[in-house]
DNA sequence: TGCTATAATGTTATCGATAACGGGATCGAT
DNA sequence: ATCGATCCCGTTATCGATAACATTATAGCA
């Protein structure tokens, strides 16, 4: 039946009229092999379109290029899309094809289960692309799932001695924050991601810390916990006006409970951003074109992938050739703030929406290198 | 070095004092072993954490319980995500390991490559979730790709003799427009996808023989065509008021594209859904809490991903049982129609937006079995 | 001429497993 | 006592490739 047609090693050598070992020559290009027979050999595997097996290679090379890529929630939010994205991007490129799993939820219940599957097609590393929620790393240092084989984590807390690869959570904070103060907003409230969530922490952090640089006051009344739901953001807007109705701005964990705190506004004739500032953060695609088009963080999380895949390779090659491994290192992204008009209170009213200007402002918007 | 340490067959068989074709045996679960033998086999399995290796297995099986998938897209629109998340699931309950390769567009260039690379890595079968794009299927029927092994393609028109799995996009737009009609809008206007996409043009033929069928007009100009970003959607509600001065509600072809119609109309006071009804298509996460809520039709592309390892599993088990390959089929999952505050002219201003009340409507939306 | 260096190719073992077959032990039936 | 069936387990070949070693032929040189 789905038995595969394709030609073997064995049927390019009888009819090449050669050993296996010569057709192995050839197609890696090992030097010693004349030339003659070099074409013949060329000439038979184009003719059977024939294509050595990554599988009898891996086994005997003991080395698959291929990678394990563990991630979860793809379902929800995009971003994981992008990371993933990011990784398919740079592991092509590279030529290392990917195992991809997914976890049902955001915890890590069957782990052995899923190294042994990936251990058991001998991938050469393991990217854990699955966000820090609770304690769903406390598993790191457990000798029982000491792997040997190299892995890069994704969105997390630095360790020390591994390898890490996050978006700067804290500076994206501390971006969105500074401007809504640079614009004059005084009380600014936090609607807050879910607090196991490490980048909701992180994010929470940067607004603390710069309330209190700026001598403002961070009152625990002045910041609800969502659960990056929009419906959850409708809640903690409701909240949060009652426990704080001086508030003049907030700065919103990400886009999508926004949109709740900008339909609160519209249904309340709350004007924005004259009467609330908002700063949300991930910048979706729509973000641009909500009314008003939403200041918010950019995050790259396509780059978190392909800055993985460039690292676990890194390791990967470093241990292949003995060298002395490179010390583990912990990778963190700058984020980008995104103004628009949710956030521009100093212009006031008269400044109208333009897209040109909008358009403009992203792209001069803050980099950091 | 990363030489992984995981132990063989051989040391098994050796730490057990047998053979290792009774270690094959007991690990396979066959009859011919005595119990004894079985008990000691299967503590020193236990006892050196053993797990065979699934690349050697799939070499001498010819069968890898690996599937291949194909995606685009992943980091622009949650869609194709939501599909490999289906996708993932349902392999993982039924065994099967993913490779994933994402192309770098929707076109489909580099074809034999990345057959090739599949192949060589002896998937069971692939599923080709790239949606249909231009002349991005032409190849299919071209004898130099039959690939003698299982595929599955999903998003794109039915064809004869060949599996596919798509969302009925027609019924979706049909689902929409009924609605809109109902609601006593007259004069509908469209903003289509572009055009080259089948699901693009499913959604405007909808929209064309709804109207008709009503005995409305649509006209050439009562429908502009957006490339499904948010921007391209105010550019096209611009063009469309300019066309269609009367218009009275607009089906947009996606949800990106209706949030810039929203916006549009906040902008000018024009007011959704009395001046103004909108219906979009995805039923984004965010759009139950835009301004107004958005009616949309909802795509079950999880689904769409699960049924799509369901099929190709069925292909694969029916070709390894020797059995008569069930003729290939077309399955078309039906959408949903979300109705929210944006379309419900009847119920006018009066009736104001309660969670509660779009909640209960959301779970009794349409739905077809 | 004889010996070694080099080039070109083939042989054998191996990667980690399973299929196919073989063979010894046990048991009951003839 | 002989035969065959059954149970249990080992041997050998195999999947598709590569590494390591072996072999042959040719050339170079004293």
């Amino acid at each position: 039946m789905h038995k595969s047609f394709r030609p073997t090693i064995k049927q390019v050598a009888s009819a090449a009229g050669v050993s296996t070992q010569t057709v192995s020559r050839v197609i890696n290009n090992r030097p010693d092999v004349s030339p003659e027979t070099r074409k013949r050999v060329q000439a038979v595997i184009e003719q059977l379109d024939y294509q050595p097996s990554a599988l009898a290679r891996s086994l005997i090379r003991q080395r698959s290029f291929t990678l394990g890529v563990v991630t979860a929630g793809l379902r929800y939010y995009i971003g994981p899309s992008r990371t993933v994205s990011g990784i398919t991007g740079a592991a092509e490129k590279a030529g290392y094809s990917l195992l991809l799993k997914e976890l049902p939820g955001f915890d890590a219940n069957n782990l052995e289960q899923i190294f042994q599957t990936l251990l058991s097609r001998h991938v050469d590393g393991i990217i854990w692309a699955v966000p820090e929620v609770g304690d769903n790393r406390s598993w790191i240092n457990r000798s029982s799932l000491d792997l040997n084989i190299p892995m890069v984590y994704l969105t997390m807390k630095s360790r020390e001695n591994i390898p890490v690869v996050s978006i700067d959570n804290y500076l994206g904070g501390q971006l969105a924050m500074a401007h809504l103060i640079e614009q004059g907003y005084q009380h600014i409230g936090h609607i807050s991601g879910p607090l196991d969530w490490w980048e909701a922490r992180a994010r929470k952090a940067a607004w603390t810390d710069s309330l209190k640089e700026a001598h403002l006051e961070a009152k625990d009344e002045y910041c609800v916990e969502g659960n990056w739901s929009s419906l959850s953001g409708l809640q903690a807007i409701k909240k949060l006006y009652q426990q704080y109705p001086g508030m003049d701005a907030v700065f919103v964990a990400n886009d999508q409970m926004s949109v709740s705190v900008m339909l609160y506004a519209c249904r309340n004739g709350i004007q924005i951003p004259t009467d609330l500032g908002v700063a949300g953060f991930d910048n979706l695609t729509e973000s641009e074109f909500y009314f008003p088009p939403l200041t918010t963080v950019e995050q790259d999380q396509y780059n978190v992938g392909e800055v993985a895949v460039e690292e676990i390779i890194k390791i990967i090659e470093a241990g292949w050739t003995e060298q002395e491994p490179a010390r583990p290192k912990s990778i963190m992204l700058a984020p980008t703030l995104i103004i628009r008009e949710s956030s521009l209170k100093r212009r006031g009213k008269k400044e109208v929406y333009s897209e040109n200007k909008f358009q403009a402002n992203l792209e001069k918007s803050l980099r950091r290198d």
